[in-house]
DNA sequence: TATTGTTATACTCTATAACTATA
DNA sequence: TATAGTTATAGAGTATAACAATA
């Protein structure tokens, strides 16, 4: 069958295995307050010395006003502490308890399995092989800013932008 | 830096490369109505002789509802036309003018432009070989039931689900 | 009664901006 | 005045259910 449309090749290939890993995921992480991203505030604060919920907000791509219901749920579950920053009372660290840490432990593993678990239809060799060509694709991509370059690809058709 | 989290390997390349796709996507088809909804629609009207908008809604995994609004907005841009089906006049058949099928082959051309502009950090030799591989995660995905998968993979850790 | 398409309502996310407390 | 965190409000997108026309 000669598919056409979005369905295409490389579109409609990296939107099924895409959905299939974040469902997998959610599923995975579904126990957690604030699911895939309540998890990686609660790794982040399992690990580090946070600087404060807005700095960690930013480095995690999450809103601030999101972070303050995020961290909320997590609190209420026993997983997460707001201390006060002594030198600046204004900040608020957030650290993990020893309940977070442990789920944060477990919920890494699950996630290790599901990678595996996706990429399960390659063989050994060829997964490290897909995994690196992805790599260098999404550092190539972060790099890029997709707007212009979305604009450019016009251009060569039809002068646009 | 060791990783941690989602941002690991798979789930992070991944999500960088899917929305890096995504968003050029968009880009390149924001002048059509619905976007790259409106599009599959439009392409799918161009092609073929459509069986009526539900079956249409279905088989693109579109909410009939929402079906509604697209052909709505499609037919206002005077890309396609609904017909009664004179056979069973509860059904409206959904098909391209010929302003929309021009448009829908515009649009093809573009998105084949994107793709081969997100696999551009690969030499010609290891996009074929990463499509291929992806082509067979995505169709085991597709085979696969997510959240069984997810329960199984739970499973072999702490006798979940 | 069941089905096609339409419309109306409600709910979830997200984004924006206003507010407090510190500095 | 500026910043960290919080709260409130509004918007887009989606899902649910009621509805009209036809079978």
């Amino acid at each position: 069958m000669e598919r056409d449309g979005l369905d295409t090749d490389l579109g409609w290939t990296l939107g099924v295995v895409f959905r299939a890993y974040v469902k997998a995921v959610d599923e995975v992480l579904s126990h957690l307050p604030g699911g895939p991203r309540g998890y990686q505030v609660l790794a982040a604060a399992a690990q580090e010395t946070t600087a404060g919920q807005g700095a960690l907000a930013q480095r995690l791509g999450i809103d601030r006003t999101v972070m303050t219901y995020l961290i909320d749920d997590l609190e209420r579950a026993g997983l997460v502490e707001r201390r006060l920053d002594p030198d600046d009372r204004r900040n608020k660290r957030i650290v993990a308890t020893a309940l977070g840490r442990e789920r944060s432990e477990a919920a890494r593993s699950r996630l290790k399995a599901v990678e595996d678990h996706v990429l399960a239809a390659l063989e050994p060799g060829d997964r490290s092989t897909f995994r690196g060509f992805l790599q260098r694709l999404a550092v190539r991509a972060q790099a890029a800013d997709p707007v212009r370059d979305a604009c450019q690809v016009v251009e060569e058709l039809d002068g646009a932008c």
